[in-house]
DNA sequence: ACCTGAACACCGTTCAAGT
DNA sequence: ACCTGAACACCGTTCAAGT
């Protein structure tokens, strides 16, 4: 007893990982605690605010962007892979970060660093939303993929490596920023 | 009554459309069309069986790809157009590409055009994948911002043009991959 | 402060039965 | 063939009441 915000969050991300987003229940999430479903609203104002805890667990690892222009593709790496460590993690971090302003997200920071470099403004915020789509993307529909093989009801998968995917299409975007520099 | 699966479809899109793809239930769907819930399962198998009849209907309109790489770009604002023509477009469309074996989605005839041209195979696939990913983080990401807008927990927004964003990251990657062309 | 118990207003889906 | 009626097994959330 004595429920906390980490270990309910814990928890949660546990059960995402195991049976995924759509399992999520609230009362699922209470009974596997041992508690009743209403006794998480005294820890969180709603699911949507359970999430938003999620995401920013999720995010907790990602370092501070710095660096020139080829640090971007590292960045993007190391952002894919943090959200690949739990299912769904795309989702929950796109969802977080539409509900926050620009300036408060991920790709801000990246913006900032780069119009540092030597990109005009309005190629630096392009690049930054261009390759935190990229990232968010490629992550989603992994994501989307590994939810329909678990149902069953997937296509017959060409086997590949997602990773190695985006970076190629993050380097064709960083090439193409390049030659705009 | 005699429902047909255009008419149920046409009446499930009108509900997104003005009230959002989270108030799109079945019940409430029955109820507009004057009819019970369990009707509806006599022409759909299943509530993802609707949904992919809409993301159907809102791909109808997209024309065959063809051309070289210029018309990329004009493919990429299209295909957007068509998915922003109606609320939570790209969500729809994105499951129902999931589902679907990549040969059988809107991408595989982009790379085929595009192998027909100047490019070498698995860089077609990257440009193609790439472009495809672009389109639908874009107009997702303005779908949720939409919807968060609607629920009044919307952050400050840019007065922006989403359109112009996506053309400016569609012409940057496409940049990228004529350097390596 | 922290949780229980019970309720409210919903969901998707199934299936026998009607016409 | 096409739909109703009724049920099953769920949801998120609220709130008085307990401790």
């Amino acid at each position: 007893m004595n429920l906390t915000r980490e270990a309910v969050v814990a928890q949660a991300l546990g059960i995402v990982d195991q049976y995924g987003l759509p399992d999520l229940t609230m009362r699922r999430l209470a009974t596997t605690l041992g508690v009743q479903p209403s006794a998480l609203y005294w820890h969180f104002a709603s699911k949507q605010d359970l999430l938003g805890a999620m995401a920013a667990v999720i995010l907790a690892d990602l370092p501070p962007y710095s660096g020139d222009l080829t640090r971007l593709t590292v960045w993007a790496a190391r952002l894919h892979a943090l959200l690949r460590r739990h299912r769904s993690g795309a989702e929950l971090v796109w969802a977080v970060e539409t509900l926050r302003p620009w300036e408060a997200g991920v790709g801000y920071a990246v913006e900032q660093a780069l119009v540092q470099t030597c990109l005009a403004p309005a190629l630096a915020r392009t690049a930054a939303r261009g390759v935190l789509s990229l990232v968010l993307a490629y992550a989603f529909d992994e994501d989307q993929r590994q939810l329909a093989r678990s149902l069953g009801v997937s296509p017959p998968e060409p086997a590949i490596d997602p990773a190695r995917d985006l970076d190629d299409a993050v380097a064709v975007f960083v090439a193409g920023i390049e030659r705009a520099c």
